[in-house]
DNA sequence: CAAGGTTTAGAAGAGAGGAACACAAATCCT
DNA sequence: AGGATTTGTGTTCCTCTCTTCTAAACCTTG
């Protein structure tokens, strides 16, 4: 019987949590700014911007520096930017060939990172958890684990309900009902709040925040790797659904008189432009994993017919399958990231083709198409900016109650 | 280089606007409410509700009545309720097989109705803008079209853009790059701001207002006509794309080795579930219109062996359809509206028996399933609420400069 | 008819951003 | 050089809006 929606109810906080959450997040996407700029950016008043950064410099969040004039005329105005060292927050991911994890500070500086491989077997979540955690204890020395995080994100090749980081399924791994959010609390201590998204969603979030759609408020990214993963930004924010399971275009049904799939089904896009189906199609090894692809790519990229072959038909499916998000979605910008963003400058092509063919927009309006940029490490870093998000959201939680300011002023 | 989204800064007089629309939207929806129950929706306080519901009464959108005892103890809290005559829309509505116009009241009293068929054949643009202002000149005698009206809605069978309302496709008409906004504006004289839209994406937002989807924040609506129709629902608002043709679910590829589409593609959803391919299936003419589904709808309920199995086979499909849908939205509810809700109680088990093999969610959070409730109208209904949306959105700009209010009462 | 509970009414208070003005620090031009 | 120009900061009210608090109104229950 309630209306949903974010609790209607504004009052005066909720106007100042709404503007330190502006000018904290535009610091958090640009590293630094000049005032004056915020004031261009925000649309408030220089006092109101003055007032924030002050609170923002108490709790020592961001800082503020003499600006070196710059050529224009004009006062220069002073430059704002983030402390990464004093926000600091722990991304971990489960790829399928590897594990990774980092540390990230307030304005997207990467402090540390590491990344192992991983064999492609399956392996119990309770091996993977505790790699995991060992991964991150040998991240920056000085700064031990659990302590000092504000949270950790997590990125993982599965279905992942968004409320409690439960996978529900994770093909790639083997799993079924692993609650991976609650064994990573139990593996990592008191690390502050976990959220746990799938790697896909948080490649799209890391794209449109950092790398290929940046600015686009309407962005697909589509990924391929063994599986083919997806993410949707709408309206400038991550689209998961009512569960948190959106987003798995991988599984669209493209083909249903075609090859049996993974998830159980049959004729899904990723069992026509997976790794395994490029591979299938340019006659090596399906499971030769990054070997084979590496190999195909080369051969690709020397001329070999049967390579470039195969890659068009990937390709033809590929635009089969966008033409599709297209019309449900019609967003501004598609990235492709892993192999699609590999192979995409030999089929850019045939993936146009198939897509002005199949899909509805007026060519004038039609999408951009850009490989992703942020390469391997783009849901590593979206995980970052997952366990950003509660303090982007909501910096007054993060703030010296400022009673105290009042009265040390007066 | 901007930031996209909707200017951040934000002041006092967001929270009142925000706060004044919550207020409005709630009443919208629900026709009436007590005052304590608006107190409890909004989690404002009862003077804040007293002072904005002041304003509201001040211009004449709400009235309040002095409520009749309950019997719970206590001081009963007044009724509020909407004016309908106070605040009305122009409702269009191009269909397939009719015209239709509507006015409607603020909280959704349809004040006065018609609806005339037309033949499917292509008709001019300028003879169906024609048909419906005189269509519209034909409502209330006593409110001549174009004075005090809010705005108007258009709902039309075709992809729109939603800036300007133009057309770029509607096959159902024959249209291509209609500028249908402003021919409808010409015809209209001054009667408000024109907002068109898609028909199936109105349908969506008239039945999570007002239909099977109630309450519901992620909402996919799917609607069988000629084509196939779809509007979505995320977070509680419409997603309508980067240039508004989002929700074109009827030309997602579902069978690329398949027949040939009006838009010029090969597989596409509607070629095998749309009303062409349920009388093919069926054996009947393929352009038999309703006369022959009507026809069809009846021998499957005596029983007819021919007509279940093609419906099945159009369910199977729809399944298909809906389950690849479902793994990339990942709604809540599912709205079958058209041809869809009607065949819908027959052919349940196998459209459930498809999605449950093909969509990923675990069984238990699945989507839900529910036939339109509002039939034919819903896109009409949906058209009048996308009129009312300026007014929801920010009430404050019909309302009296309340410098006035402070003056008259000092 | 009194007691108890719920709600409205009205006044005072507190939080937050806006506007205006004086002043500061650059560049540009003569 | 040195003044004009431009851009930006600091500071002080001012306005807007919701909350809090108290008194009064109104209904049910015993």
């Amino acid at each position: 019987m309630t209306t949903g929606r974010d609790s209607v109810g504004q009052r005066s906080e909720t106007v100042r949590r709404a503007n330190l959450s502006a000018i904290l997040r535009e610091l958090h996407t640009s590293g630094s700014l000049s005032r004056s700029e915020l004031v261009a950016r925000t649309g408030l008043t220089r006092s109101a911007i003055r007032g924030l950064i002050g609170e923002l410099v108490a709790a020592d969040l961001v800082s503020e520096e003499r600006a070196e004039p710059l050529g224009t005329p004009g006062r220069p105005s002073p430059l704002v930017h983030t402390n990464p060292e004093q926000a600091v927050v722990l991304a971990l991911e489960i790829a399928v060939d590897s594990l990774a994890a980092a540390e990230v500070g307030l304005g997207g500086r990467v402090l540390d990172q590491m990344r192992v491989d991983r064999p492609r077997r399956d392996l119990a979540a309770g091996e993977i958890v505790a790699d995991l955690v060992h991964l991150a204890a040998g991240l920056r020395r000085d700064h031990p684990t659990g302590e000092g995080l504000l949270g950790v994100g997590v990125a993982v090749v599965g279905v992942v309900r968004r409320s409690d980081g439960f996978v529900s399924t994770a093909p790639n791994l083997g799993w079924r009902d692993v609650p991976l959010g609650d064994r990573l609390r139990a593996g990592l201590g008191s690390a502050g709040p976990i959220a746990v998204a799938n790697e896909a969603d948080l490649g799209a979030l890391a794209e449109v925040r950092r790398g290929a759609a940046r600015g686009a408020d309407d962005v697909l990214f589509v990924s391929g790797e063994v599986g083919v993963g997806g993410g949707i930004i709408v309206d400038g924010k991550p689209m998961t659904g009512a569960a948190g399971y959106g987003g798995e275009v991988g599984h669209i049904a493209v083909n249903p008189a075609g090859r049996p799939c993974r998830c159980g089904s049959t004729g899904c896009w990723e069992t026509e432009v997976g790794e395994g189906a490029l591979l299938l199609r340019a006659g090596r090894p399906v499971d030769g994993g990054r070997v084979e692809v590496n190999a195909l790519l080369r051969d690709a990229a020397a001329g070999s017919r049967s390579a470039l072959d195969a890659m068009h038909e990937v390709g033809r499916w590929l635009g089969i399958g966008l033409a599709s998000l297209v019309n449900v979605l019609n967003p501004r910008v598609i990235v492709l990231g892993g192999l699609f963003g590999r192979i995409y400058p030999l089929v850019r092509e045939t993936i146009e083709e198939e897509l002005g063919r199949r899909a509805l927009p007026a060519p004038g309006e039609l999408v951009r198409i850009a490989p992703a940029t942020l390469g391997l490490d783009a849901p590593l870093l979206g995980a970052a900016e997952l366990a950003f998000e509660p303090l982007l959201a909501d910096p007054s939680r993060w703030l010296p109650p400022h009673g105290m300011l009042a009265l040390a002023s007066a």
